[in-house]
DNA sequence: GCCGTTTTCGGCCCGACTGTTTTCAGTCG
């Protein structure tokens, strides 16, 4: 898969257009990128099927670009842009602070090229005495470069948003906001997350603001005004604060929910009905029609509600606006989780102090999946080991009545596409969740055919974590998604959602596609510890962000009677 | 360079904060 490749080709071409001023071009490779970069189907598989023109926002133009670093695996019109401007524009756009404009002055009067390049400049004090610059901003830029190897790091939704939960209860806490909601990429549960979005309703903005920066203790302080403040703090997380009055609080949350690309497309929208759309409000003329709920102002605009995890511009205005946004899956409607660990291999919990959790949670069932087979590094159960864990369901089964315990197990799929389980084994138990364990690095037709043949044996009710990937440390496997899915259908098989923190697998592009090719998906934890089964929330939310309802999800209905 | 239930040409979201400026350009959300 060439996506995210193709994505950063058109991305650098936008910087070196941008820089020698070229209008509204970077913009419209920019959005090129930022469509490929989330699109479920391999670049390459559109391309050959002469498609690539399909894909929103892709032209003749684009297209051609594409096609040729397909093909040749370079770009002849980069290389030229490059020839014309022999400079890191990656690397220099990538200081904060910096933007197209200065990067070109720089250039041109010191011939700054480079990081290296730049920071010299700025240590022997050249910087200052451009027109334009000053002391100020040659100490911005040192600091900038000093900051540099943090800021591509985005970080799992399952680390970040308690950590944003914190930062929104202290700040209520403290009284001097009326209101505070976490926004951005955060509310709409993506999963991973660049910066922290929060937004704050107060009568007296700079004391919210004071709160704010005791609460935060940061290292850094990127800006402070009466409506905003960014932060970064000692972890290396950017906070964003917003903060607007009570009557403009719910035209602030659609604007700082975003996304950007959503927001430009919703702006769009007031604008052809002759109205203008921003963060204090829908007016028409100068009145305000519409602001003080989300609601109000899709209603003024024609439109349905939109939840947050939907706003990706990817053809939820077009619903709204026929008022057929469908309803997506709630944390509420999940009946039980198929993927828990026990002591019995590598989780640190009794299956009681799992099942008393699950019975918390209100679930009606709960599936214990422990390693089987060969896999030392999750000491993996034996026969023996799993004959010994049924005796023990059994009896927490009897102690707790109300909760169905369902015996599972989860079975590495071996290289060869066999499974790590002796076939008896298989047979006897409620389901088994089959992943991939071992042996990532295989070919993308080997690996397909590895868990498609694996997903021929009987009794798999789900494929655990199926793209392998972890984020920040390992990429995924490379794998023809399509026919996984084809498989996945043929067999009744469902596709995980899983929703450890690290994983988030699958993500919801993929998701998306295999809801829409009729596949369904099990939405478990994975859970090691009882309070980890609490991670459904991030899996529910990249299930809404696949726009899946209820019904696409195995695990939010209750268990049928085995046949 | 892309796009279109008013358009195949003429638009392309809108505002806060900063630094360097005598009134605003650049960068970022
Ligand atoms: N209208 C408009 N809104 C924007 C723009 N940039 C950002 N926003 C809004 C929508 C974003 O979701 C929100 C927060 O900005 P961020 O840069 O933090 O983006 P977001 O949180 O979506 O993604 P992230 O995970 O932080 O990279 O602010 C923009 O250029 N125009
Ligand atoms: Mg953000
Ligand atoms: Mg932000
Ligand atoms: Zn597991």
């Amino acid at each position: 898969m060439k996506n995210q490749e193709v994505a950063d080709l058109l991305r650098e071409i936008a910087e070196y257009l941008e820089i020698t001023d070229v209008p509204f071009k970077p913009r419209a490779y920019q959005r090129a990128a930022l469509v490929i970069e989330t699109l479920a189907e391999p670049i390459e598989d559109i391309w050959k099927a002469g498609k690539l023109e399909d894909i929103p926002s892709v032209g003749e133009g684009i297209a051609k670009k594409i096609a040729e670093y397909l093909e040749k695996g370079k770009s002849a019109y980069l290389k030229k842009l490059k020839k014309e401007l022999p400079i890191d524009a990656d690397a220099l756009l990538s200081v904060g602070g910096l933007g197209p404009k200065k990067v070109k002055i720089l250039y041109k009067t010191l011939n700054i090229k480079n990081i290296e390049d730049l920071k010299k400049a700025a240590e022997q004090k050249k910087i200052r005495n451009i027109e334009g610059f000053g002391e100020k901003t040659e100490n911005t830029i040192l600091e900038g470069i000093t900051f540099l190897q943090k800021t591509e790091n985005r970080i799992s939704l399952g680390f970040a948003l308690p950590l944003a939960e914190s930062l929104k209860d202290q700040l209520l806490a403290s009284k001097r906001v009326h209101t505070a909601e976490i926004a951005g990429s955060l509310r709409r549960s993506k999963e991973t997350i660049g910066d922290i979005d929060l937004l704050a309703a107060s009568d007296n903005p700079k004391r919210a603001v004071e709160a704010f920066l005791t609460i935060a203790a940061p290292k850094a302080l990127l800006g402070k005004g009466e409506k905003k403040c960014s932060v970064i703090l000692t972890s290396g997380m950017q906070v964003d604060l917003r903060i607007v009055k009570r009557e403009e609080f719910g035209a602030a949350l659609q604007y700082f929910t975003g996304s950007k690309s959503h927001n430009i497309a919703l702006r769009n929208k007031a604008i052809k009905k002759g109205y203008k759309l921003n963060e204090y409000g829908l007016f028409k003329r100068n009145k305000r029609i519409a602001g003080g709920t989300e609601d109000s102002i899709y209603k003024k605009l024609g439109m349905a509600f939109i939840p947050p995890e939907m706003r990706e511009n990817l053809g939820e205005i077009q619903l709204a606006e026929k008022g057929s946004i469908p309803p997506l899956v709630k944390l509420k409607d999940i009946k039980g989780d198929f993927h828990t660990h026990t002591i019995y291999s590598d989780g640190r919990a009794s299956i009681e102090e799992m099942i008393k959790k699950a019975e918390s949670l209100g679930y009606s069932f709960i599936g214990i999946s422990d390693h089987f087979g060969h896999l030392r590094i999750a000491n993996a159960m034996d026969e023996q080991r799993i004959k010994k864990q049924w005796k023990e369901i059994n009896a927490v089964q009897k102690k707790h009545p109300k909760i169905k315990i369902v015996k599972g197990a989860e079975v590495n799929i071996n290289k060869d596409g066999s499974l790590d389980i002796p076939p008896a084994v298989l047979r006897s138990l409620d389901y088994a969740i089959i992943s991939v364990h071992t042996n990532f690095k295989m070919g993308k037709q080997e690996m397909t055919k590895r868990i498609c043949d694996a997903m021929e044996h009987e009794n798999i009710l789900v494929l655990g974590h199926p793209t392998g990937g972890m984020i920040g440390e390992r990429k995924p496997y490379e794998v023809d998604f399509d026919e996984v899915v084809l498989a996945a259908k043929q067999h009744n098989i469902a596709l995980e959602i899983n929703s450890q923190s690290k994983r988030m697998d699958l993500a919801s592009p993929l998701a998306k596609a295999a809801i829409e090719q009729g596949c369904r998906v099990s939405i478990n934890t994975d859970a090691h510890y009882p309070d980890s089964l609490e991670f459904m929330r991030f899996g529910v939310g990249i299930a809404r962000r696949a726009w899946a309802g209820k019904a696409d999800i195995i695990n939010a209905k209750e268990l049928k009677q085995k046949s």
